[in-house]
DNA sequence: CGTGTTTGACCTGCGC
DNA sequence: GCGCAGGTCAAACACG
């Protein structure tokens, strides 16, 4: 069909991109979480009868990747899996939701001191559903490497267990600057 | 016509 | 080295 060139390939494994996952329970695939997303692969996984999608930011100086895949256990339960962070902000305006204002210096500070609102956050990642829909969320885990699997639910609104560090990785203008 | 989806092939890492 | 599974590419296609 087409001849792939896999001279010049490149050898630069990225090293550790920031990633982490959570599960919804919803009916639909593809959560619209304001960002665009294009689809460019879609696989059937192992364990799964449910094939797993894969989409990309439509931004071309984003890079960021997502997995979306629906749980064999519970087929109203989607996987979502997030790698990289975005360097640009939201277009969700651009489809007529609601604008969701950035995340203020005074929110930023705040949530260094643990005070932060997480359903707020949810609601900034998340700006259609997280406010329309009651969704149960469940954060498996962040980073490649901790499986922390945190098993928080909260019933009728999303939730993220109170570590803020998978903020800095999908939020790029939550960035408080760790003093330690 | 532009944008996003579909889909099969290709690439790569890993275990045996 | 081989085979499998996961991840990616890109042409074809669908849709507004």
């Amino acid at each position: 069909m087409f001849v792939r060139k896999n001279n010049a390939k490149k050898k630069e494994k990225r090293p550790r991109e920031p990633r982490f996952a959570f599960q919804t329970k919803s009916e639909i695939d593809n959560l619209d979480d304001g960002y665009r997303w294009r689809k460019y692969g879609q696989k059937a996984v192992k364990n799964s009868p449910y094939p797993r999608s894969y989409y990309r930011c439509t931004s071309q100086k984003c890079r960021v990747k997502k997995r979306v895949e629906r749980s064999y256990q519970d087929p109203s339960t989607v996987i979502t899996t997030y790698e990289g962070q975005h360097n640009h902000h939201c277009p969700a305006t651009l489809r007529g939701n609601a604008a969701m204002p950035m995340l203020s210096p005074s929110l930023l500070a705040a949530s260094r001191h643990r005070a932060f609102p997480q359903q707020l956050l949810l609601t900034r990642l998340f700006p259609n559903r997280a406010a329309a829909v009651p969704t149960t969320s469940t954060m498996l885990y962040q980073n490649n490497t901790t499986m922390a699997h945190h098993q928080h639910q909260h019933e009728g609104q999303l939730y993220f267990p109170p570590d803020y560090g998978l903020l800095q990785d999908l939020v790029p203008s939550f960035s408080p600057r760790s003093h330690n």
